[in-house]
DNA sequence: TCTGGGGTCCTGGTCCTG
DNA sequence: TCTGCAGGACCAGGACCC
């Protein structure tokens, strides 16, 4: 089950006057990326994942709307709500996508594709927009079969799709073998090139190889997996329920920051961001990784393993601060991101003498801030460090994830920006 | 032509321990 | 005490996804 254009077809209820033209949801400054495209702004060969300044050049009459994560997620769980209303087998891959195990619910309802039917009239009534539904056996190939069912930019406008593609049991081989080797989830720029190197063009191709062929192209257990997938079987069941492995926030700066006081300070509004989704989540994390991207785009990333799990933004923030301590970062620092991994449930813990000294006490205090953030906003209380010159700077989960929002000299802290038109 | 943000999974190297 | 080995934890990076 996937919501087409999702992003762009949000903003469009909300601006009916820019129906039929070309709509672009992403970041709108130098560095920004776009993250969703209405189905004319792709007839320009505008797609997601592409810097802005290029779909601007491709389409100079596009609007580029800078987005509103908030709202999306606002309508991604109602969405969410009408997919559980047919099964609570519901696993959400992402805001805008989800896998539905509907086997409990043909009795009630009917087969796959009426119940497929069923959600894209609920889900158009009740929210106004539309999804594709690809209905198959294999987890995989639904996915393959709702890109089939969505429909498709051309010079003249939108073509409308079939909105259900079924995939019928027994013609698995026949709906997979003649696509593209690149179809396949797991097959991106790296594991393609390989693949073409021994002469893979379509998932067809990859399964007339034995298995040692393939994994001796592209490494064991991707080779096992792709293989798999290539003969139409994946072992994956629907999972709902599944917590996260780990949480981050990391941001690209308008311009590279040379100052390891600034960036020192990045790192405190980071990791204050994530201890506030680890509390909300309840778990803490055990290991802390900072990563810094260069300004010739190459990448490190330096982790550091915790004692113990903690959600302490204090504590989080030592430990990456003490990474960057290590790294030379004179040359200029594009992106810089703070994630936490090794996540696990916090139960009340023992505090020492060192937990005082270091900062890890800070649990009562922690608390304290949330509650205050509830109450009266996300802006509203923080670290004393992010208090100094500009105001208070709280990252939250709503802000523009899209790269930087504003292009001033300096910039790199993303304002809470009022959402709207800046093409 | 310029490359976001938030994730997951895998691989290979290093270090420690028994 | 030294050496070799195996296994696990940790660390860093790469590839991929939406």
């Amino acid at each position: 089950m996937d919501m087409d254009a999702f992003y762009a077809s949000v903003e469009l209820l909300r601006h009916p006057e820019l129906r039929g033209q070309p709509v672009v949801v992403g970041g709108t400054a130098q560095r920004g990326v776009v993250a969703a495209a209405s189905y004319e702004a792709r007839s320009y060969g505008i797609h997601s994942a592409m810097p802005t300044v290029r779909a601007r050049r491709l389409c100079p009459h596009a609007v580029v709307l800078a987005g509103d994560h908030g709202l999306y997620r606002e309508v991604s769980r109602r969405i969410m709500e009408i997919f559980a209303s047919v099964t609570p087998h519901v696993e959400a891959l992402s805001l805008d996508e989800a896998f539905l195990d509907v086997t409990g619910s043909q009795r009630l309802l009917g087969d796959g594709e009426t119940i497929g039917h069923l959600l894209r009239r609920q889900v158009f009534e009740q929210e106004g927009l539309w999804c594709s539904v690809g209905v198959a056996r294999p987890k995989f190939m639904a996915k393959l079969a709702s890109e089939r069912a969505k429909p498709t930019a051309s010079r003249t406008g939108p073509i409308p799709g079939v909105g259900v593609f079924v995939v019928p049991p027994g013609q698995e081989l026949r709906f997979l073998h003649p696509l593209p080797i690149r179809a396949l989830w797991g097959v991106g720029p790296a594991t393609f090139k390989r693949l073409d190197r021994i002469g893979v063009a379509s998932v067809g191709d990859l399964a007339a190889l034995t298995e040692e062929t393939v994994q001796l192209a592209v490494g064991k257990a991707a080779g096992r997996h792709l293989h798999a997938l290539s003969r139409g079987v994946d072992p994956r069941k629907v999972e709902s329920d599944v917590g996260p492995k780990s949480i981050s926030h990391e941001e690209t700066f308008a311009h590279d920051k040379h100052d390891p006081a600034q960036l020192q300070t990045d790192i405190v509004r980071m990791a204050d961001a994530v201890a506030g989704r680890l509390r909300k989540a309840q778990i803490g994390a055990r290991t802390v990784t900072l990563k810094i991207r260069f300004g010739d785009f190459h990448t490190i990333t330096r982790s550091a393993t915790l004692s113990q799990p903690s959600d302490s933004g204090v504590e989080i923030a030592r430990e990456a601060r003490l990474l960057l301590d290590k790294v030379l970062v004179r040359q200029g620092v594009r992106l810089l991101g703070v994630s936490a991994t090794g996540l696990k449930p916090v139960a009340g813990r023992q505090l020492s003498f060192d937990d005082v000294e270091t900062g890890a006490a800070w649990t009562e205090a922690d608390a304290a801030i949330d509650e205050i953030r509830q109450k009266f906003g996300a802006g509203a209380i923080g670290p004393a460090r992010l208090a100094e010159g500009a105001g208070l700077r709280i990252k939250t989960e709503d802000d523009t994830q899209w790269g930087p929002d504003t292009d001033a000299p300096g910039s790199g802290e993303p304002a809470n920006t009022e959402n709207g038109r800046k093409a």
